[in-house]
DNA sequence: TTTAGTGCAAAAGTTTTGCATGGTC
DNA sequence: GACCATGCAAAACTTTTGCACTAAA
C-alpha cells in the first residue's frame, strides 16, 4: 500500500484517503476499469468515496502519467495503472482484457516518419484491438 | 451520389433521403465525424434530419460493415466510410497541428505481437506527438 | 398493405461543474 | 491560515427508446 502512496508524491499530488482507495481499486483489477465501476466497487466494499471525486483522482492521475486512459470502448473510458516503461496495449474488443507489450520495434520508423514532416517526435502512443482467444472460442 | 445508394442496396438498407444525407456528409468528410457532427452540419446545409435517425442510420450502417466506428475519442464514437486508406497521426504537441501518414509499415509486427498472445488483430492506431518544425523555431 | 424508417420528446448513462465544507501542508 | 480536495446536487453531453406517423416494397 505504500508502493500506491509513492506514486502519488512522485506525482505531487496530496495521498488523501480518496486517491489511494481509487489507486488500490486500479492495481486490483486485472484489466483496466471504468470511473463507475471503481466508484461501484469501492462502495460495495464499504468505502464510501464520492463519484466526482473519482473522476477527478482519474484525470489527475492521468494527467500525470501514474495511470492510462484508454478510450476503446464506446461510451466510457476506461483507466489502468501502468508500469512505467514504454508499452504498447493489445485489447480485447469482446471483453476488454488488455495485454502489455512490452517490446516495441516501432522507433526506427516513427524516427524516420517525423523527421520527414519536419517533426522531432517526443512519444507515440500505439494501440491494437482484436479479439483475444478465449472470446474468439 | 449512385454509388451511395448502391452501397445502402448492397447492405439490404432501404435507399431513404436521410441515409443517404448521413453518407454523402460521412464521404465529405476527409477523416471521421462523429453523430453529433453529421447532425450539425447536415442542419446546417438545410438537410434536417433527427438526431435519432443519425444515430440509427450510422448503427444500421455499422453493422453491416459500409461503416466503420472508431471508439478512439473519449465520450464519443467517432464514423468513417470504410475503404478509406489506413493512416497515422503525427500531432504537433504545440500547435496541435496534424499530419497524415498513409504509409504503414506496422501490419507484420502488429500481426506478429497478435500472434504471440493469441490474439486475431481488427485495427491498430498509432498517434506520434512531438514538435513541428515551426514550433521548434 | 405490409413493413421498415422517421421525428419528436422523454429517458438513460457518463462525465463535468458550482459551491459549501473538510483535510493537508 | 492558505490552499487543495471532497461531497452533493445540478447541469451538460452523448446516445437510446417509445410511440404515433410517413414512406418504401
Amino acid at each position: 500500500m505504500d508502493a500506491l502512496a509513492q506514486r502519488l508524491h512522485d506525482a505531487s499530488l496530496r495521498p488523501t484517503r480518496q486517491r489511494l482507495l481509487v489507486l488500490s481499486a486500479l492495481a486490483a483489477e486485472p484489466n483496466d476499469a471504468t470511473a463507475q465501476g471503481i466508484h461501484r466497487r469501492l462502495h460495495a466494499d464499504g468505502h464510501p468515496v464520492g463519484l466526482a471525486t473519482v473522476y477527478r483522482a482519474l484525470g489527475a492521475l492521468t494527467e500525470r502519467g501514474v495511470v492510462d486512459a484508454l478510450a476503446h470502448r464506446a461510451g466510457e473510458t476506461c483507466y489502468r495503472l501502468c508500469g512505467d516503461e514504454h508499452h504498447h496495449h493489445l485489447v480485447c474488443s469482446e471483453c476488454h482484457r488488455v495485454v502489455e507489450l512490452p517490446e516495441c520495434e516501432l522507433e526506427p520508423w516513427v524516427k524516420r516518419m517525423s523527421a520527414r514532416h519536419g517533426f522531432k517526435a517526443a512519444e507515440h502512443r500505439l494501440e491494437i484491438s482484436g479479439l483475444c482467444a478465449d472470446c474468439r472460442a
